[in-house]
DNA sequence: AGCGGTGGTTTACATCTGTAATCGGCTTGA
DNA sequence: TCAAGCCGATTACAGATGTAAACCACCGCT
């Protein structure tokens, strides 16, 4: 388990974890509104992600359902946590400092953040 | 500019962030610290590092001296937009609220990151 | 029964990444 | 001055990734 979801792969993830099991064609036809890509190029990353066991399919007649086997939350944790790890040596504080820092919060955003923390106390 | 640093570049770009400038040779030696890596790959590194513009050097004598050019943390803004980006459709909130969520965040660090919001207000 | 469409599998191929070894030039001690 | 190093540049090579085309089996239609 938890190979890594590469970029491409990644957008045929996000469809999946919008809707599922879908057939091949029809994650092709989602995907298609993001980016400019054959049906075998969705073929192909829908293989490689059964590979690496992120998505499952079976059978329903003579075309596979896909879908996701790795929940899209468990996969942002993931990532989010490498990104933490990586820079702010696993401290979220950094993290939230640096990016208010560089995206001017608005006051409004600031104030839902801290009713959030006011709400994980206790 | 801005082509992305792989994994691996990474470690190089943290030596350098750390102490700069530095030959090849000094490089080598402290990114040995963490990984095992011969001599040789760290100078193909610092190669592709250069040519991505991400590091930059200059003849001292007959060797190099190498200093990044990208710094640390316009880097680590341009990655963790990336991930607020991808992940949480570029809002700060979300991703608080997820790895606040996941790591269970001692009150004295929620009182932290509650008074930095409080600074920034106004 | 033959044919075209539908769908999965195999093959393709350029680029990027990880990880080096080797080459060629310049320097310096013997 | 000639061989031994040091150093950047060139070449190597396997695996991952992006992006498909080609192939093959089966089903429904004519």
């Amino acid at each position: 388990m938890s190979e890594r979801i590469s970029e491409a792969e990644l957008a045929v993830m996000e469809v999946l974890w919008e809707e599922a099991p879908l057939t091949a064609t029809d994650v092709a036809g989602r995907v298609a509104r993001q980016r400019d890509w054959s049906l075998a190029t969705v073929k192909t990353l829908l293989s490689r992600l059964v590979a690496k066991e992120a998505v499952g399919h079976h059978l329903d007649g003579r075309r596979f359902l896909y879908s996701p086997l790795v929940e899209r939350d468990a996969y942002v944790t993931r990532e989010s946590r490498r990104l933490v790890d990586r820079f702010f040596g696993g401290k979220l504080m950094p993290l939230v400092a640096h990016l208010a820092e560089q995206q001017s919060l608005s006051d409004d955003e600031i104030a839902q953040i801290e009713k959030l923390l006011r709400e994980m106390k206790s």
